[in-house]
RNA sequence: GGUCGAAUGGCCGAGUGGCUAGGCAGAGGUCUGCAAAACCUCCUACAGCGGUUCGAAUCCGCUUUCGACCUCCA
């Protein structure tokens, strides 16, 4: 079938259809994680989200470059531009250098995105790697007269910008609402405008993180880098830009604006912006302290948890939903995920194990709808992504494979193409798009033993001894194994 | 306060003007020594009030509630 990808831009508020500027190379840049502190549950969310979308984009056949940095410098703590940058005052609670605090956060990082399924990106760069670039891109901006320096920092002057462009183009917000509306904060004296943000900071003596620039000692604004690093691996203009929702209106929009002031181009074509996770309706964040980490999760030992959640039910959780839309974390939604998940992961199992066996005549019928359902594998992520859509045409397909399993109707009813095809397809999207695994493969050892005693259970059963069976079968559920029995006599086992 | 967005059945969550997803939970059935799994059937909702239309969950207006951003956050 055709494939036509359609993306949801925030620039455009609209779906548009994805063209990449040079197929079939695609660019695309999200915005990594500050390295000092875990990760938290929504930070994954998105990083989750955008490994599917690269997934499908792989899947699709593009060659994608897909840059996510680590900020590990430069991002302040607090109000405006008076802050301390979060890596250094961390640094100095915990009495360590800041690049340790670095090391150990991105370790932890990559860590928590392996355990989720995540691709790690191609490029992954980091804003302290990148001084010289950063401050090479303030130059730029000086130059065209679009930044001023103020003892030692550098400002982005928005009011003189905004008399060519326009600066709200991301967020669709007028500049003069944005005048009025900005709280007034400290601190702030410096800076000619309210809007105005800093690109370059001047670092106190005692500072931890300071390079030479031509302004002084100092470190780089939080919104620097990206322009930096998307311009070096990218290019000036590339195809898609994400990040979380809640850094398009300030981040996103004053990114662009710094690529604009310095070559005259809004980086990316397409603007993706993943949405919020939710804790009983509040956005999932570090400051609110509502969010939870990854292994809190997994062991089920925050207090807002019945239960643990195993890696791979969490992504099927977050599958579940469109990545525009928020999703509420609740014990009740994530437990329904884990049985829907279950239930796939099984038939994924099975299908490795089916066979057209016998030849049958081909039920016309029967094999328009598999081939149907394999085409809305496709008509789910082709718009705009829809992992929820692709996942009823999973399912659609799973019905298909646990009949063809247990028998009620043969495989054979379907073409030897179409049969071929679901295969392809149901394995493809289930481990290849969206990245799901099988988590109850088990090692050698427990199969041995299982095998065994599910052999003694059968023989048991064989000599209607049920009370033995019955006895076996319970034991083994207690100890996390059920038993299905088969048609054929033959017996499964998963874990529970 | 300003700007933007959201409100879908017990729970989650698709859906942008007619064909009334899907999952989970629940009920019934088939299968089974009994289970389990699986399959089949049932459970037909769109915050409220108006309006546009032959027809609206879907478009428009108002109201209510919630959220996001405006201040670090994915």
């Amino acid at each position: 079938m055709e494939q036509k990808l359609f993306v949801y831009n925030t620039l455009t508020r609209s779906k548009e259809e994805f063209k990449p500027l040079e197929a079939p190379h695609v660019g695309m840049y999200v915005c990594g994680p500050t390295v000092y502190s875990d990760v938290h549950l929504g930070n994954c969310r998105t990083f989750i989200s955008f490994d599917l979308i690269f997934r499908y984009l792989n899947h699709l056949g593009y060659k994608v470059r897909y840059v996510r940095n680590i900020t590990d410098a430069g991002h302040l703590e607090g109000d405006a531009d008076d802050g301390e940058d979060k890596i250094s005052k961390k640094a100095k609670l915990a009495q360590l250098e800041p690049m340790e605090i670095v090391q150990k956060y991105t370790v932890d990082f990559h860590k928590v995105m392996e355990i989720f399924n995540a691709l790690p990106p191609s490029i992954e760069p980091t804003a302290t790697g990148h001084i010289i670039e950063q401050i090479e891109l303030v130059k730029d901006i000086m130059a065209r007269g679009l930044a001023y320096e103020v003892d030692g920092s550098v400002y982005f002057d928005v009011e003189k910008y905004s008399q060519t462009e326009d600066y709200g183009m991301l967020n669709g917000r007028k500049l003069e609402d944005m005048l009025n509306n900005t709280r007034s904060l400290g601190g702030q004296d410096d800076k000619h405008g309210k809007l105005d943000f800093a690109l370059w900071i001047k670092a106190k003596p005692e500072h931890l993180m300071q390079w030479p620039s031509p302004w002084g000692m100092g470190f780089p604004g939080w919104h620097l880098e990206c322009s930096a690093m998307s311009n070096k691996y990218l290019g000036h203009q590339f195809d898609i830009h994400g990040g979380g929702i809640d850094l398009m209106p300030t981040h996103h929009t004053n990114e662009i604006a710094q690529n604009i002031a310095s070559c005259g181009k809004v980086p990316a074509n397409y603007w993706l912006h993943t949405n919020m996770l939710t804790i009983n309706g509040q956005k999932m964040s570090k400051s609110l302290g509502n969010s939870f980490l990854p292994h809190e999760l997994f062991l089920g030992t925050h207090p807002l948890l019945k239960k643990g959640y195993s890696p791979m039910v969490v992504r099927f959780f977050f599958m579940q939903a469109s990545y525009r839309s928020t999703i509420d974390f609740s014990n009740d939604a994530i437990e329904a995920a884990e049985s829907f998940y279950k239930k796939l992961s099984e038939s994924a199992k099975k299908l490795a194990a089916l066979e057209q066996k016998e030849t049958t005549a081909v039920d016309a019928e029967v094999d328009a709808a598999i081939n149907t359902f394999c085409d809305d594998c496709y008509r789910g992520m082709n718009d705009n992504f829809n992992s929820p859509k692709t996942l009823e045409a999973l399912n659609n397909l799973s019905k298909w494979i646990n009949t063809f399993t247990v028998g009620t109707r043969k495989a054979g009813e379907v073409s030897a193409d179409t049969f071929a095809r679901m295969k392809k397809t149901y394995n493809d999207f289930f481990f290849d798009v969206l990245g799901l695994k099988q988590e109850d493969a088990s090692g050698g050892d427990t199969d041995q033993l299982l095998e065994l005693i599910i052999k003694l259970r059968n023989e048991a059963k064989a000599n209607k001894d049920y009370a033995t069976s019955d006895k076996i079968r319970e034991g083994l559920k207690n100890a996390g194994f059920q038993l299905n029995d088969s048609k054929q006599g033959t017996t499964d086992w998963v874990r529970i």
